[in-house]
DNA sequence: ACACCTTTTGACCACAGTGGTCAATAGAAT
DNA sequence: ATTCTATTGACCACTGTGGTCAAAAGGTGT
């Protein structure tokens, strides 16, 4: 592992690239080592002697991936926004940015999250109930719930602005699924997006 | 497959049940026909006399699914309700009885939408877009627009909506995945959607 | 009892691909 | 020239695959 850190950075990178996107194509079980190591263009051998097994790999990929959405998503997220859907509004962007970055890291957290039976150490446990938490926080901490109408039950009136804007973002996803990111102009999905936002602001609010 | 056909039906349901959910578990790829005969209790041979080839007995499943989730879920719902809240309860409670009498079909159509890289031959292709159709219908189809704020736009309103209900029932079925289906009270349940269905209709109706 | 046909079994096959190893090399540094 | 590290890829034992087929078992009519 010191082995690899020392490495120089592109090199580094590339093995990290085509790791994440191999285990996120195929899972952890199907993932194959033979692939990774082409796909990155080193021999077999300085996989093993980097890190010392397929599973070591595996968790320096959940480590590296959680450290980074932490720094490149939560973070740049402005919690002084009290406003609930601009905040929302607000981390769409930051998030947007990220994953247009970051493609295979988000792609290999997505797969982490929903694969079944996957066990990890406590350590990475811990960092992912953090992640978590974060997670929660970005969305529901230090929201003026005083904008909302008065007569609803305010944690379900989040939940649904939450769900509606995660079933907008999950479709716009698969519609634009398979083009590259970076080549799509997203200004008319922001209007878009905006469009959806007012509505229910609309319906919502006061 | 007319040898299949006319097996005891007791038997063809648990080799249909088996190998529903070692595809729905696996994906098509993972999916091991060993496993498949030794939980529908048969010899290896079985199969593929029956089904000439893992793939052959894939089609049928696909087919058998497709047919089933009309009969059991599309066809059962009233299309003469027109208030689409109305209509999005009355179909999840269809849904919620196919779903759990059919669990594997259920999961293994879940697994068939998101697999990538599958393709099926044209006949099934067919019936996959009929689906698709008759799963559109089944929300938009004869529904009173008049019920709807004025100034706002019908079809954003309408995704809204489903988006919402959609993002409910799956944070649902994550908290309950792993528990039996048939065990589950789901009165609570009941009460608490629609609470958020109301929610939904003091918001986005008049 | 026999013949004839269908159904059923599971040992067996060739093969593909796995994670991991290691002797051999090439490079760098002293 | 020597020592140490970085790097390669052929190789290994192993697992599991979809599919086959000779043999056995069951059923039916004579």
């Amino acid at each position: 592992m010191e082995k690899f850190k020392s490495l120089d950075v592109l090199k580094q990178q590339a093995i990290l690239e085509a790791a994440l996107e191999e285990f996120a194509e195929h899972g952890y079980d199907m993932a194959s080592t033979n692939r990774i190591v082409k796909k990155a263009g080193i021999g077999k051998g300085m996989l093993f002697y980097y890190f010392n097994s397929k599973k070591e790999l595996f968790h320096h990929l959940v480590s590296y991936s959680f450290d980074l959405v932490v720094k490149e998503y939560f973070n740049l997220v402005d919690l002084s926004e009290k406003d609930f859907i601009e905040r929302f509004k607000q981390a769409s962007k930051v998030k947007l940015k990220a994953q247009t970055e970051n493609r295979h890291v988000f792609n290999f957290i997505g797969m982490v999250m929903l694969e079944k039976g996957l066990e990890l150490p406590e350590d990475l446990q811990k960092q992912f109930k953090e992640l978590q938490r974060q997670g929660y926080a970005l969305v529901y901490e230090g929201i003026d719930t005083s904008l909302f109408k008065q007569d609803v039950d305010v944690e379900k009136t989040f939940n649904l602005i939450r769900w509606a804007i995660e079933g907008y973002q999950n479709e716009l996803l698969r519609k634009l699924e398979g083009q590259k990111m970076a080549a799509i102009d997203f200004d008319p999905y922001w209007q878009e997006f905006y469009e959806y936002l007012d509505i229910l602001k609309r319906s919502f609010y006061k």
